[in-house]
DNA sequence: CATTCTATTAGGGAAATCCCTTACCCTGCC
DNA sequence: GGCAGGGTAAGGGATTTCCCTAATAGAATG
C-alpha cells in the first residue's frame, strides 16, 4: 500500500493543505491530516500538517499500514475519540514516537465513504488538558465533521477529474446500457427500456467492453464502477 | 424494495423520532426524515414526522424507489440540495403530491455511509422564501451533518440492518469464483483454474448472487466492488 | 443423537450472451 | 465534395450462462 503525498502533485491539493491549516487556526487545534483509502487500487492519498520529519518518519515506518486511529475510523461511523484506543500497543509505538516531534496523544478522526468505497479519514490533534479537551471537542465537533465531508469530496472529485481525462469515457448510450446491466436487467429487458433492439443493446456493452478494456460484461461492470462512470446497481 | 417503519417495530426507534422533532425545533425546520438503505437485502429503514398520510401515499405509491433526493443523495459525499433537483420529472411528480400536505420544495438530504456497504440518507425540509433559506442552510448544516451521522450510528448498532451486513456475506469458494468472473475470466476458465468443473462455478456464482440480491452476475460483481468483498479485475 | 443448514461438487437442457456482419447518420478533416 | 471515424441500430448463428435437480460432507441446533 503505498503513500501518495497530494500535496508535492497537484497545485488544488495545496488550497487543501491551507485548508488544514485554517482549521486548526479557527478551532484551536495543533495539526490536522487528511488520508483518503483507494480500496481498489490499495493506495492512500493524504496530505497533512504535521511537521515535516514527522511525516517522513511515519511513511518510512509504514506506520499507515497499523496506525489504531486509521484503522478504528476506516470501520466506524461515528468520529472516533483516539482515547478509546489507549490501551492498544500499536498506538504506544506510533504516538510514543509522535510525542518526540510535538504530537499529542490526545485527538480525534472522522470517517467519511463514498458511493465506490472510498473513505477518507480526517484526524485533529490538539495538546491540552483532558478537560479542555472534551469541551473543545464538543463545541467543533460538528464544523469538524462538515469539514472533513468537505475534504474528501473535493479529493474525489478532483480525482475522478483525472481518471475521466486519462480514460477514453463512454459515449451516453453506452453508459446508459452499462447503469441498466449494472441495475441487474437482462439485454433484452435494456432494449425494452431504451425501445431498441436487444442486439443494439449488446454492441454498446461490446464497445464498452473493449474501451473499458474487458473481456466480459461482468469485468466491464466492475471497471466501470470502480473509474466512477457508473453506480452500483 | 420494502419500506419498514422502524419507530412500529422498535421502542428504541421512538427515541429517534423524538430525535427527529428535536432537530426540527431546533433549526427552525418543518419536517425531517431518516432513511437507512441496506444494499443486500434491498430495503429501507426509515422513520419520519412527516404527516402521517403523506407517508402513508408515499409508501404506497413506492415513491422511495424514485425520489429523486434519495437517489442524489445515495451517489454523493455531500450534502445535495433538492434545488439541483427540480429540474427532474420525478421530482416535480412527488412533490406537487407533496405540497397538498404542506411539504415544501426546499430542503436537503444528506447521505452517510458505514462501512458494510449501508447508507443512511437524513432529509430536512423548510418552507421560506429562498435567501432565508440559504442562510439557514448556511448555519445549520454542520450541525445537520453531525445530526446525520449520529442518526445513522444508532440505526446500524441498534437494528438488525447490520447483522446481515457484517456477517461474512460470501463463502470463501464463492468469494474465489466472483474474483476471478470479476477478472474477466469465463465460468470454463474459472473451473480450469480452481480445477471444479464449470457447472460448480455456476452454483457458487448462483449462491453468489442470491446472497447478494443480485438478478445477474454483472450486477453480483458491481455489487460486491461497492461492498469491498472483491477488487474489480 | 437426530436433524437441519450450509458449503461444495456436478449434469441436462433452456435461456441469454457474444461475435461477425451490415446499414445509416453524423461530425470533422483533407 | 469526398472520405474516414465514431455512434447508433439490427440479424444469424455459435458460445456461454443460467435454472432445475441432486449428491456428499461437515457444522450447528435441538
Amino acid at each position: 500500500m503505498a503513500v501518495i503525498d497530494l500535496s508535492k502533485r497537484n497545485a488544488p491539493a495545496n488550497d487543501l493543505r491551507q485548508f488544514l491549516d485554517t482549521v486548526c487556526d479557527t478551532h484551536q487545534l495543533d495539526y490536522a491530516a487528511y488520508a483518503g483509502v483507494n480500496p481498489i487500487a490499495q493506495t492512500v492519498h493524504g496530505f497533512v500538517n504535521y511537521p515535516d520529519e514527522w511525516q517522513q518518519l511515519y511513511v518510512d515506518q509504514n506506520f499507515q499500514h497499523r496506525d489504531p486511529t486509521l484503522l478504528a475510523a476506516s470501520r466506524s461511523i461515528s468520529p472516533v475519540d483516539w482515547k478509546r484506543l489507549h490501551r492498544e500497543e500499536a498506538f504506544d509505538t506510533i504516538f510514543h514516537a509522535a510525542h518526540d516531534f510535538g504530537i499529542s496523544k490526545q485527538g480525534l478522526t472522522i470517517p467519511v465513504r463514498g458511493p465506490y468505497g472510498d473513505i477518507g479519514l480526517f484526524s485533529v490533534t490538539r495538546d491540552c488538558s483532558e478537560r479542555e479537551w472534551q469541551l473543545l471537542k464538543s463545541s467543533i465537533l460538528s464544523d469538524l465533521q462538515a469539514a472533513a465531508v468537505h475534504l474528501h469530496d473535493h479529493v474525489v472529485q478532483s480525482h475522478d477529474m483525472v481518471r475521466r481525462l486519462t480514460h477514453p469515457a463512454l459515449s451516453q448510450r453506452e453508459t446508459d446500457v452499462l447503469q441498466w446491466i449494472a441495475a441487474g436487467k437482462t439485454q433484452q429487458d435494456v432494449g425494452d427500456i431504451l425501445t431498441i433492439s436487444s442486439r443494439t443493446v449488446e454492441v454498446h456493452l461490446r464497445s464498452s467492453r473493449t474501451k473499458l478494456g474487458a473481456l466480459t460484461t461482468a469485468q466491464a461492470v466492475g471497471r466501470a464502477i470502480s473509474l466512477g462512470l457508473i453506480h452500483p446497481g
